[in-house]
This record gives structure tokens, C-alpha cells and sequence, in this order.
DNA sequence: ATAAAGTACCTTGCATAACAAAGTACCTTA
DNA sequence: TAAGGTACTTTGTTATGCAAGGTACTTTAT
């Protein structure tokens, strides 16, 4: 385990969250898909993506109509079903939430080094007085 | 696949980043951990946390001793290494990046809601003017 | 003593999912 | 008609969350 690998990890649970986000704007097809999470620099291939998709699809929560391109084969326009509709309200809040929980416990940590911080700063009798914008321990970090 | 697999996806990726935080704060065993991850309304497991440990462990990111108990069987306490403090600035960034980027999704999708309710409201003969508190469609949303 | 309950850590087996890579198919252009 | 571009699909690998069951130590109740 590498720290890229637990940076892949972090992205995971939310792609099927930002697809479903997309979708619910209007007809896209994969390729939209692809521009408008690279542009969120959320970097998806296809072999994610497709699958994906599939399996919205079999779990009921997108449908998909066949489009003729004027140039190149044709493509699948994805539409949120009614359940996918009420399962990206869902997720909305899962979202909310799962930020609100890290945040709380990232919130904690800074609180932790701050503490440490002032009383390592109460011992050190060379210390020049207070240290405005240290990296990490700044209050607007909560 | 229903929408709680898609919840449960969610929490996934940020686990390592929590039990990173919560170590990064002084040693702490298993049961402190979870304690934590609870209070933070995140559901964990002995079986999903043990092995992670593990895993953190051989990458070089945490190191361990064991201390006796005066109630109970002895408790591997955990500590950062240097690797895992340099990892945890990493994906202290990356998730305030991945946070940017989802709200970037989110905070477009709600435009777009607002821009089609705005459009349905002037076609609209018998609206009633402005609807404020509308849920999912105040600025704040954004 | 000894059984029962509590605490702590570990392991196995299964299901899911991301991804790389290779493949199929259609369309346009040279 | 061959080459290149676009779009969708599939296969195999790997990682991981988790349920369930296991080991081992300690305290408390009988």
C-alpha cells in the first residue's frame, strides 16, 4: 500500500455520486460524463465508468435511449429514472454527512496540535512571542 | 446493487484518512479507534479495522507496541511513523481537493435546478411571484 | 476452583468494484 | 478501401470491506 493507493481509495465512493449528479442535468453520454468529471479534476477511465453505468442501469436507477451521432457511431444518452432521482437525494445527504464526520475529526486534530503547539510555546523561554499563520494551525482550519 | 451499498461505497474511501487522523493525535489501541469513528457517526467494524491496521503497519505508516491492561488482555497501541506522518499531509490535500471537486458537481447540479425553476416559474401565469425556502434551491446551497 | 462474561486481537471466505488492457463495432476521411 | 477516430464492451487482476468465527487473556460470579 502506497499513498496513491489510498488516494485512488478516497475517490472511489463518490463516483457513482458525481455520475448520478451529471445525469440528473439532462440527457449526457459517457463522453460527457468523462469531460465533466476530468474538469472536476476527478480522473475516471473508461473501464470505470462503463461498468458503472451497467450496473445503474440493472439496479433501476438510470434508463438510456440510443442516439445517432453525426459523426461516429452511435451513443447511449443516460436519464435518471425516478429511483435514481430519489436515490441522488439520498446520497446528497450521505455526502453532507460523511463530510460533516470528517471534518469533525480532521477539526479535532487541529485542535490537538494547537494545544501542543501553545504549550510547547509556554516551555520555550526563547520563544518570540505569538507565531501568526503557522501551516496547519490556524483557527479558520475548523 | 441498492442505494446503502452505494452509502456504505462512500464511507469507504476516507476510512484510512480518519484512522490516519485519529492515530496522528497520540497512541491509541482498537477500541479507541472505533469509539472515534462512531462518535463521528462512522460505522466500523473489528473486521474492516484489524486488517486495515495491519495493512497501515506493513506500508511503513504505523508502528506499534504493547502495552498491559489492568482490565483485560494486553492492547497494541499505535503510533505514526514519519511515512505516516508525510502520508497524512497528503491526504489531508487530497481530500480537501476530492471536497472542492464534489462540491463543484454538486453546487452545478444546483444551479442547473435553479435556472430550470426559474424558466417553469415565467412560463407560470398563476405563480404566486417569488417562492423563497424552496428546498435544494437557495444560494446557500452553493 | 471453575464457569461465565468481558475485552482484545486475528483469520477466513465472500462479494464488490476500480482499473488496465484488449476487443468489437460503427463512422468519416483520405 | 484503408486508416483513424469515436463509442461501447469485456476480461482478468487486485484491493478491500465485512460477516462470522476463532484464539487468548482477565475479571467476576458461583
Amino acid at each position: 500500500m502506497n499513498i496513491e493507493n489510498a488516494q485512488v481509495q478516497m475517490r472511489k465512493g463518490i463516483l457513482e455520486f458525481c455520475i448520478l449528479h451529471i445525469i440528473s442535468r439532462g440527457e449526457v453520454y459517457a463522453s460527457d460524463m468523462l469531460d465533466e468529471l476530468t474538469s472536476a479534476r476527478i480522473m475516471v477511465v473508461e473501464g470505470t465508468l462503463y461498468p458503472l453505468l451497467t450496473r445503474l442501469k440493472n439496479a433501476g436507477l438510470l434508463d438510456y435511449k440510443w442516439v445517432e451521432s453525426t459523426s461516429g457511431p452511435p451513443r447511449k444518452y443516460y436519464i435518471l429514472t425516478d429511483l435514481g432521482r430519489t436515490s441522488l437525494n439520498a446520497l446528497d445527504e450521505t455526502w453532507k454527512e460523511l463530510a460533516e464526520s470528517v471534518n469533525l475529526i480532521v477539526g479535532k486534530t487541529n485542535q490537538h496540535r494547537k494545544v501542543v503547539n501553545e504549550h510547547h510555546e509556554a516551555l520555550d523561554v526563547d520563544s518570540p512571542g505569538n507565531r501568526p499563520n503557522q501551516p496547519g494551525l490556524s483557527a479558520t482550519d475548523l
